[in-house]
DNA sequence: ACAAAGTGGTAATCGGGCTTGTCGCTTCGG
DNA sequence: CCGAAGCGACAAGCCCGATTACCACTTTGT
């Protein structure tokens, strides 16, 4: 094995060169991938809006589908992110203020460019088990997030206390359809609208009376 | 013009043999999109499966996409009408009976096969523009459904007397979000339970007091 | 300044699958 | 019983796009 040496070019390393590279391809895809469609765009069309050759497409993805498990996951992770740290900041606040941060923060990070939902919610569906997998995997985390909510709900006495797995997935898809149509829509769907729906379908999801057990 | 003459063949008509080469390709194609997913599944499979040959195909189908729009929308408008009949039956039923029968009876027919709602929420997502219109023609027919549900509840003092049209597509978004989890579950979720979240979660939509207008 | 190493673009290859033309067989009408 | 028409299987052509081999150019270290 020769650990070929690696020197610095144009005044930048090859890695930062590389990472740049990989930053504008994901850039060109998130473009591509929501305007056109996915199956749609071929790797030559990534390669030329990004200004890269096919040779370095292969140095940074081993196909066309890791781009877009990247983007996906990356989207992801970063409205969760958001939507966390905000919800550590309210700690203490009462169950509606928490709800609304919660809610407003994650439409309002989602929403500030349409193509989020697009490639998150449409593009990134059916097309591999991989992508199932980790979209049912990000479903899952945001079914924990809105689960431990309401449970702490219910032991303030906001809610009661029952099982909230369902509800925290139903919620989920209610986002996920709502975002989904706001996306597609046309005239445009107002936001602030949307949010105010959700928040107040979770409130009213979440504070419910319990159904009494059949005997 | 010469209009061919067109015999009987078979002892069955040409109409008929087309329309049988047709159901056949079509449960053929409900099996392998949701098996190996749609693009995955080659034309020529298609034909093995349903025991006709590649010719046969093109005179049934321009192409393979077509064959998804059909499915989807026969899905859809057969639920559809399911739900509407068992509807009429309960014409002057309460709100609450009313809803579940509509949800009830719309869960217990998709899950009757779960191929209906892996083909409806993941395979048919994110294919072409076409099937995108598609979908959104059918989350309208569904959102309108909803809606007209909620306005009778209201006209009868069950519900609050506002703008039902977020919570339609909100609701509509919370079936397909459980549906497509129920479909990917591994061990598989209770289709009871989830009847029972949807109903509860639909009632508490439409019951929730309307929040104060903002001065 | 020169030799060597690294880089990036181009172009050729390779394979897969859609599509259609053809052929031999079957069935019908007279 | 015969001619014609319909039918279905086969397979070859064709197009498109992913992948890789190559080559000319640039930069660096001495």
């Amino acid at each position: 094995m020769t650990t070929p040496p690696r020197r610095a070019y144009g005044g930048v390393s090859a890695d930062d060169r590389r990472a740049q590279r990989r930053a504008r391809l994901l850039v060109a895809a998130l473009e591509l991938f929501t305007a056109r469609g996915y199956q749609q765009t071929k790797i030559v069309d990534l390669c030329t809006l990004a200004g890269v050759s096919t040779r370095n497409f292969y140095e940074e993805f081993p196909a066309k589908e890791r781009v877009l498990l990247t983007l996906h996951d990356r989207i992801n992770a970063e409205a969760l992110r958001r939507v966390g740290g905000r919800l550590t900041e309210v700690e203490g606040a009462g169950t509606a203020t928490r709800v609304r941060v919660l809610i407003d923060t994650f439409i309002a990070g989602i929403t500030a460019d349409p193509r989020l939902p697009r490639l998150n919610y449409v593009e990134a569906v059916g097309v591999s088990t991989d992508l199932d997998r980790q979209h049912q995997e990000w479903v899952r985390r945001w079914a924990d997030f809105i689960e431990s909510e309401a449970r702490l709900a219910a032991t303030r006495g906001d809610a009661p206390d029952r099982d909230y797995r369902l509800t925290a997935y139903a919620v989920v898809g209610a986002i996920t359809g709502l975002l989904r149509e706001w996306q597609a829509h046309d005239p445009p769907l107002d936001t602030a609208a949307i949010a105010e729906e959700i928040r107040g379908l979770v409130l009213a999801a979440i504070t419910r009376p319990a159904v009494p057990v059949e005997p």
